[in-house]
RNA sequence: GGGCGUUUAGCUCAGUUGGCUAGAGCACUGCCCUUACAAGGCAGGGGUCGGCGGUUCGAGUCCGUCAACGCCCACCA
């Protein structure tokens, strides 16, 4: 092929130019003839589209697709598919707030009905399926953004491969999933306490809760005895009293054992409660004696369950106190407790402190502290707890043989780095429940199942109708169960159906079966599956990493991925997570306009794996500043000649020198993305790179310039050494290095083989030969910059004193070191390594 | 309260199994339009490798301990 070179090389419009070859050749295409052996397939993390976009999202994406095509280029066909989370809350709270809207499931359905112009205040409300509808609307354009975005950045993936966590194959394959457990016996209902968000009104999962750092108050306030006097116990819930159920000591506590097994009355409610012994009851909280309520926290829930208490719940789902007087009061306490009926928790908590403390049960004034309060980690307000049916998937939360396994798994799977193993180990262990994948919301794939009524009218939760699986992915509020129909739904001997959905883990916990289509062409995905590597965030090991082990284990009986490799946070240029609440977060296209996509490719593969690393500017403008480099380079260093160079012409010392210099670096590199270490083999790369245009490429211009067969010689040499170089740099630059390919090759660099070592068998010499040219040079560069002189300033007598070794070298590269440091003559002497220049005759 | 990670030049970071005067880029200083590159090149100044204590012929690297920062987890009395 021709070389066809231009004069003045830019970067400006590479990314749209080889984007669309790209696209047109379908060069990133999957090719599924292959086996698994020589697959290296990808469980692509599915970026949340409501999300916001911003430099964390490009991040570990950009690290995932450098290793995607070096594997390519190492000759395995690469199964990258890419995928929407555009399932569940994250999505609903966008479209409530894009259209100002709310889901509301009594309304029917209006086939006619259009979203607002501008966002309606207050929310207009519309049936639950008009409310998806407009989120199946919405997160298509929002998975357009994305899509251009990761175009724009160059990521590999294979786009005729996207799924979305809502789309049918994987609703589907949730379902299936989902039934499959249930057929096993994995998953099972149950009616009992759930942390609660009472704003969305939904159960939520241990795996979605955070703790801040709340104000509170300690109330000091009396229970009495039978004799009237009174025992103080401690609250940061006052308006709980009245959902006492007991008060509670540790067993071993002096000051309250004689008390245990007798009775209290509450204030103000009058009503008698036992006092009990529990180890979980901490003799240095408070004053030592708690109480009991149902329920306040999850340690009232232990307490309840393993003590056998009552219940006396006035927490209603939407966060207020019940309105009817609860039945267990009565005469004053049904007139105290109209005070707070219909309250929020923290106005009924006011309230009654101001009655407490008017009775006299209130010792002194509640004493403030901070203290740590679950939320749900999208909600706003503190989670509070709801007996409720809920579907759970055991997870090892609550059987030790379970946990064993699936911490077994965990220790199985390769970490990269490897210390993000012991984040998955500590989750597992510490796990106190069973993973509650039931939500009470609109926009997700449903829970496929369907209850019998009885003639009596009363619903069977513990035999739900099941649908076949031909018939998946169904919705059981629209959908009929096998030999029942419509007009049965909600009548006595009838059905209803599962008005729920699932949780989004609990669909993208299947991204590998998704993405690999499981569930309808088994075929492929037995060709990728057990997927080669799982790249993701840290943040999500105790959710995504964890519920996708558990899935596999349960349905496969093995690890869904070999590896695991975790990416680490990105950090504002401050040095602070990026957050939305703080407001530090940095959108990507600005910066991706500034500088280019190649130099913030650079700068996400600086980050070392794991590692968090933070936002600079300065070190995207070192990565522009390289793919320019390798530009201009590449234009010299193939400008010698209008077609390809024999590489038999390569005979001269420097060049061979030079050649084993850089077989060097490619192992070094490839060693490096062996071990997963993009960013070891960028440096590695970038490093001999800087080094071959600072002392080669001076060192052989003058000879290269000549003509002849010495000439050649260079002309061959650095088209070998630049096709190599290309090729190392192409997983990190793949716009820049594309394009200087196509100047001089047919196909793509993302096709070509990653440089192996053997390429360089027999062009090789002593890498010495270039070592000792180049600190001559460098020192005759060192005196031309003392004397403030020129480099082109010519010298007049250059001397070496080194080894008999170093002088040897350095006279195989006589005529090149004399030409880069434009010198007349050269002179050796044996002794202590010494350079002496001088510049004019004297 | 526990766990993990980080701490190396003013800034952002390398430093693979312990080994010669600790590296890069940015910033700073000086010089240079040298036929790939002046939105460049060349050269240079700058560091008690967080503190303390060990192991060793030798420690940025291994061990102990303390501190700061970040993240994760932990029963809201």
């Amino acid at each position: 092929m021709t070389r066809n070179i231009p004069e003045k090389p830019s970067l400006e419009g590479l990314e749209s130019k080889w984007g669309a070859v790209w696209e047109e050749d379908g060069t990133f295409r999957f090719d599924r003839t292959k086996t698994r052996d020589e697959i290296f397939s990808i469980d692509t993390p599915p970026p949340t589209v409501s999300g916001s976009l911003h430099m964390g999202s490009v991040f570990g994406y950009v690290q995932t697709d450098a290793h995607a095509r070096y594997r390519r280029m190492s000759g395995k066909e690469v199964f990258y598919p890419m995928g929407w989370d555009d399932n569940g809350l994250p999505t609903e709270r966008r479209v409530q707030n894009y259209y100002g809207v709310k889901c509301d499931p009594s309304l029917p359905y209006d086939p006619d009905w259009t979203p607002p112009a501008e966002p309606s205040d207050p929310p207009v409300a519309i049936s639950r399926r008009n409310f998806v509808d407009l989120c199946h609307g919405l997160t298509q354009e929002d998975e357009k953004v994305f899509e251009d975005l990761w175009r724009t950045m160059g990521l590999s993936v294979d786009w005729t491969q996207t799924y979305a966590t809502i789309d049918h194959v994987s609703q589907r394959t949730s379902q299936k999933a989902f039934l499959e457990n249930l057929a096993r016996g994995e998953a099972y209902s149950q009616d009992a306490p759930v942390l609660w968000d009472i704003d969305f009104q939904t159960a939520v999962a241990q795996a979605e809760l955070e703790e801040r750092d709340r104000g509170g108050a300690y109330h000091r306030v009396a229970f009495h005895r039978p004799d009237g006097t009174p025992l103080y116990i401690e609250t940061t819930r006052p308006e709980l009293v009245c959902s006492c159920v007991a008060l509670v000591a540790h067993p071993e506590d002096d000051r309250y054992q004689p008390l245990i097994g007798s009775t209290v009355t509450s204030p103000l409610f009058g009503v008698e409660v036992p006092i009990v012994a529990h180890e979980l009851a901490d003799p240095e909280k408070g004053t030592g004696i708690a109480m009991i309520c149902t329920f306040g926290d999850t340690n009232d829930v232990t307490w309840w369950r393993e003590l056998d208490l009552p219940t006396r719940a006035v927490i209603q789902a939407d966060g207020r106190l019940q309105e009817t007087v609860p039945d267990w009061l009565s005469g004053h306490a049904a007139d105290v407790y109209s005070e707070i009926a219909g309250l929020f928790a923290n106005q009924a908590r006011r309230r009654m402190a101001e009655l407490l403390t008017e009775a006299g049960d209130l010792d002194g004034e509640p004493r403030e502290i901070m203290h740590p309060v679950k939320f749900y980690e999208k909600g706003d307000r503190p989670l509070e707890i709801v007996t409720s049916r809920q579907w759970y998937i055991r997870n090892g939360g609550r059987e030790d043989e379970l946990r064993k396994e699936l911490l077994a798994r965990g220790e199985e799977l390769h970490w990269v780095p490897d210390f993000m193993g012991v984040r998955y180990r500590h989750w597992v262990e510490g796990l106190n429940g069973d993973w509650l994948i039931s939500r009470q919301r609109y926009f997700g794939v449903a829970i496929p199942l369907w209850y019998p009524v009885s003639d009596a009218g009363q619903v069977d939760y513990e035999s739900p109708i099941t649908p076949d699986f031909d018939s998946l992915p169904i919705d059981p509020t629209s959908h009929v169960p096998p030999g029942f129909d419509e007009s049965q739904r909600g009548q006595p001997g009838g059905f209803v159906g599962d008005p729920d959905i699932m949780d989004t883990w609990a669909t993208s916990s299947l991204t590998p079966q998704i993405a690999g289509h499981w569930v309808d062409d088994i075929d492929l995905f037995q060709r990728v599956f057990p997927m080669d590597i799982r790249p993701q965030g840290p943040e999500i090991i105790r959710t995504w990493l964890f519920s996708t082990t558990v899935r596999s284990h349960f349905e496969h009986g093995e690890l869904p991925w070999h590896t695991a490799t975790i990416n680490g946070w990105i950090l504002d240029p401050d040095r602070k997570k990026m957050s939305k609440s703080k407001g530090n977060v940095i959108t990507p296209m600005p910066l991706i306009e500034e500088y280019g996509a190649e130099a913030v490719r650079y700068w996400a593969c600086n980050g070392r794996p794991g590692v968090d690393t933070a936002l600079d500017m300065g070190v995207m403008k070192i990565g522009r500043r390289l793919a320019i480099k390798v530009l201009n380079a590449s234009r010299f260093a193939l400008g010698f000649s209008d077609v390809d160079v024999d590489e038999s012409a390569i005979n001269m010392p420097l060049d061979r020198s030079m050649l084993a210099v850089l077989a060097q670096a490619v192992s070094t590199a490839t060693s490096a993305f062996e071990a997963f270490d993009y960013a070891r083999a960028l440096e590695t790369a970038e490093r001999s790179f800087w080094e071959w245009t600072d002392d080669y490429v001076e060192l052989v211009k003058t000879r290269a310039y000549e003509g002849g067969p010495d000439a050649e010689s260079a002309h061959a040499a650095l088209q070998v050494a630049l096709s190599v170089y290309l090729r190392l740099f192409a997983p990190f630059l793949p716009f820049v290095t594309e394009e200087v390919w196509s100047w001089w090759r047919e196909a793509s660099v993302h096709k070509a083989s990653w440089p192996r070592v053997d390429e360089f068998a027999g062009l090789t010499d002593d890498a010495a030969v270039l070592e000792i040219a180049s600190r001559v040079v460098g020192e005759v560069r060192r005196a031309k910059s003392d004397a403030k002189t020129s480099m082109a300033t010519e010298v007049t007598r250059v001397t070496l004193i080194g080894s008999a070794e170093e002088v040897e070298n350095a006279k195989r590269a006589e005529d090149d070191i004399l030409g880069a440091a434009r010198a007349k003559s050269i002179q050796y002497v044996e002794g202590e390594f010494a350079v002496e220049v001088v510049l004019v005759e004297q």
